[in-house]
DNA sequence: ATAACTAGACTACACTTGTAGGAAGGTGCT
DNA sequence: AGCACCTTCCTACAAGTGTAGTCTAGTTAT
């Protein structure tokens, strides 16, 4: 439930979510699990985990001289301020805008609504 | 339904905000709108307005020396294209994660909850 | 051991963003 | 006609971002 202070930019969302899925683990572990889905050098990973730990999002193990990187927020707690700023700047705040905004964009299947309807019968008890 | 090419940013949005509910008007006016919610300095909101015209997403009438702004892109474009890749970029371009876990963190009111069960149900049919 | 390689530290550099100042030209009051 | 002011244009500048190269010290293969 903490509050996120810093901003984490699009590029590092994407090495934070290995380390989300996976710590801790060394750079080169990061780098091999973005290799196919990015075209980033291995530097440029570098580059971001070294951001990340200045930001105090990533804490390092220096074990050994094997460096080993964690995280140091939770995802859920940056996914929460993430979806509040976002909210906050394109929907002035209100969930309910946005799901309104969807549901009649037909941006969602019948499953989809099926799945939700559930989940907010499942709210209700 | 057209794809919005070109990154709108923070500040930009409270702009684009203005003129999407009322266009076209003038620099001066849109100023007069944001006044009460920023802090902003005029020379900032001239500033905003002109890169928002120099990435073509408002357009000038240079009518008698009387300049007025109006947007050349929509809301709801704007809205699907920063959904789109704010959902891609926390939720893996999940709405439904992105639902599961406002559901489950109590972000929503009964009522909320209701008025979107009409959503869906209007769906449905 | 020595040459080659590698991981992390530091540096680079252009672009965007937030925030605003100064110059130049038109408009209105006196 | 002159002064003041507003409007637009151009410029500024620090912080953040995407993207990556160089330098240095340790690791590995021969």
């Amino acid at each position: 439930m903490n509050e996120v202070t810093c901003k984490i930019s699009d590029a590092e969302w994407q090495v934070m979510k290995v380390l989300w899925a996976e710590s801790p683990i060394t750079a080169t572990q990061v780098i091999e699990y973005l290799k196919p889905e990015t075209h980033w050098s291995p530097k440029t990973i570098h580059t971001l985990i070294g951001r990340l730990v200045k930001k105090q999002v990533l804490g390092v193990n220096k074990n050994s001289n094997l460096f080993q990187y964690y995280p140091l927020v939770s995802k859920d707690d940056c996914m929460r301020d993430e979806t509040k700023s976002f909210l906050h700047k394109v929907y002035d705040g209100s969930l309910h805008l946005l799901l309104a905004n969807f549901v009649k964009n037909e941006s969602l299947s019948p499953r989809d609504i099926e799945e939700l309807r559930n989940l907010l019968d499942e709210r209700i008890k």
